[in-house]
DNA sequence: TATGAATGAGGATTCATTCAT
DNA sequence: CATGAATGAATCCTCATTCAT
């Protein structure tokens, strides 16, 4: 992400706030997902942002302060991603699918963000738990407002909303797995993966034994 | 689960090496599971297993070795307990349905150990990466397999093994996060939540939006 | 040595590096002359040398790095005094002597310098051994050579450069065993006591007891 | 030296206290002179000695002790070794001649006792300096004892205690020196060495390099 | 503002030594 | 007598965090 970090020397200069935050928050990404949250150090964290100690400090606070402002942009910026990617107006399945294709599309390019939110953030108890749970819970309630949605367009009781939102989490965990498993195949498209969780979860193994195969609606007749 | 932690004092008793093992181990589990790794500190643990710190050392070795020692002991207990739980020779979907209500069983009476496997496992990168990955990959293994007898069962192309596979990855990761969400939800009853799961890979959310249902087979006419 | 230590209280004065620098390895010559290797321990070097210890090893490593370079500069200005205190140019006996005073002076104004050098460190076996054994092995070097040298000059068959090594490094012996002696019986000036060494290794115990005595040049007539 | 020791297993064969006391210390002097006293381990030494550690205790006592106890045992085998190979009744240069013989005998035939004696032992700073300082001062008032009678057999002044007792010190530093020389350079004969140290300190340089040699008084005309 | 210098606090690990059986 | 089991006390080392320039 930081080719070649050159050594730092002598005086940072002067750059304007926002500018700074931003190059902090890069290197606190890349070097977060390389090691997770305990083995990353403030002291390498600062080398690789090419700035001192203390002015980490300045900026962005705390280790645990910049780790949560860490997860809470990478959780936006993926949750947008995803969000712009949906095309709304479209039956349930469609919406599905486009949301399956951005979230894929996202993580196949940015594998530090996805490493931060996903692997390092998940395992540390402490003060993070509130934030990831809530990022978690966003994605989780956007699936869980889709099913909801579909369920109620259709002649069937609509599902209690316990039921709509563990089974949203089943599926947020099922892409969670899919696209870890994905990084260490990459060779697999995004597009070839996302369809598979596609089939997964609106056909069911039940039909996919069966040879029954959801196509995206372009392919349909 | 061990509240009120007495302040150990005096020499703790003399017992068989065996029995000592069994006792630190289930401590650490306990520690790990609250805490993680990192922020695991072999002197809580100790304490919390009622010894001092060399026994720990001399029975267990160090801090990864112990970690290492909890997982393995952690995962081949609920393998088992899954292997044991799913009936062979039935069809796939009553293997599946099985297999997950063991799977949901074994979570709900060992929150400690699934904490252990799950969230803290995950995340540590270094030497329990090779540890853990095996783990996960039996279970990813076993599901696979199931997926694909049932495929050759049918009449149907059998699916590719790096498709089998991501599916399985997918479902066992459905699966982690719905027991993480029970977690948070302890008032459902086990057999609900493996229903939900099941409907969702089995039917798929296509059948699930229009009212169809996976049922046992008992209640099958 | 630095009797009274006071206890060390607030935050030290900061100092440019290279002086810090200094001031460490003169605490570490210090304590490892006292106390040895083992014995002696990064809490009290650090606290003899008037800093914390995160300090020390920030600016000289691990202990064994510590040692290792206390060693390399004892012993580098050690050969130096020697090489500067021998007369090239002029006859072998006239080498030997100047280099024998240099020595002697050398131990009589740097007693912990020395300690280092020839107690402590001749007996850790670990990773010093390579560091000392090429130190060491330096002076018998030197002191080889000026012996092959002498010899050229005669009309003898010239010693085997085993033998050679091996009467090189009983002188040494000789030398830092006379040294230690001479710790304990400071009374006795430098120069008196490499006399001694002198007439031992020049004349010989046949000649000694004879009453056969080497005289420095200027004496002679 | 315990070629092949086994693994200990069940309970040790109730022997005469005499006996175990050698087994003990045998074991002691082998794993003092592979590592030096303080990374021995009363542990390891309990298991090559084929006890359990309480015994240890029971029978030697603390660490220091049982180092201290090793000191003496080895140093007075090896004095008698010395005294007994020294030809009294015959003139100084073969009284001296025949102890360096002994001494480098000893030396070839029990590395480890030399070890111990030599390189673990000067190095320990605390109770043995006392110890060995002793074991040390009686080697070199033996030699004294040797110069003095040289001495006073001829017709010149008797060399001062002081000067006497500071040569027979540079003599002794010289054998260990060349000693510890000597294992580094196995393939010589322990003649050829303690021949060449014998020049060195009857005839001493000035001869050296002009040819003469001191011989042995069986090849003397 | 920007930083080199500095530290308090804590964690893993080892060892000599001793009970209790 | 002989031992497996147990521990107090150190020791090395690291890291988040802050001062003083």
């Amino acid at each position: 992400m930081q080719p070649d970090q050159p050594v730092r020397t002598g005086r940072a200069k002067r750059l304007p706030r926002a500018v700074r935050e931003r190059q902090i928050m890069d290197a606190a990404v890349d070097v977060f997902s390389r090691l997770g949250f305990h083995a990353a150090s403030m002291d390498e964290i600062s080398e690789v942002a090419g700035i001192s100690k203390p002015m980490l400090y300045a900026y962005l606070g705390s280790k645990e302060e910049l780790f949560a402002t860490c997860i809470r942009r990478e959780a936006t910026v993926m949750m947008e991603a995803i969000a712009n990617g949906i095309e709304p107006d479209q039956p349930p399945d469609v919406q599905l699918w486009s949301g399956l294709r951005a979230f894929f599309g996202f993580v196949g390019e940015n594998r530090a963000s996805w490493q931060v939110l996903h692997r390092q953030a998940s395992s540390q108890g402490g003060p993070f738990a509130a934030e990831l749970a809530e990022m978690r819970g966003r994605a989780v309630n956007l699936v869980a407002a889709l099913l909801v949605h579909a369920t109620k367009t259709q002649d069937v009781p609509s599902a209690s909303e316990q039921e709509a939102e563990s089974l949203a989490a089943a599926l947020v965990g099922a892409g969670e797995s899919l696209a870890d498993w994905w990084l260490d195949h990459p060779d697999e498209p995004a597009g070839v993966v996302a369809s598979r969780l596609m089939n997964l979860v609106w056909m069911g193994f039940g039909d996919l034994v069966q040879g029954n195969i959801w196509h995206p609606p372009s392919k349909r007749p």
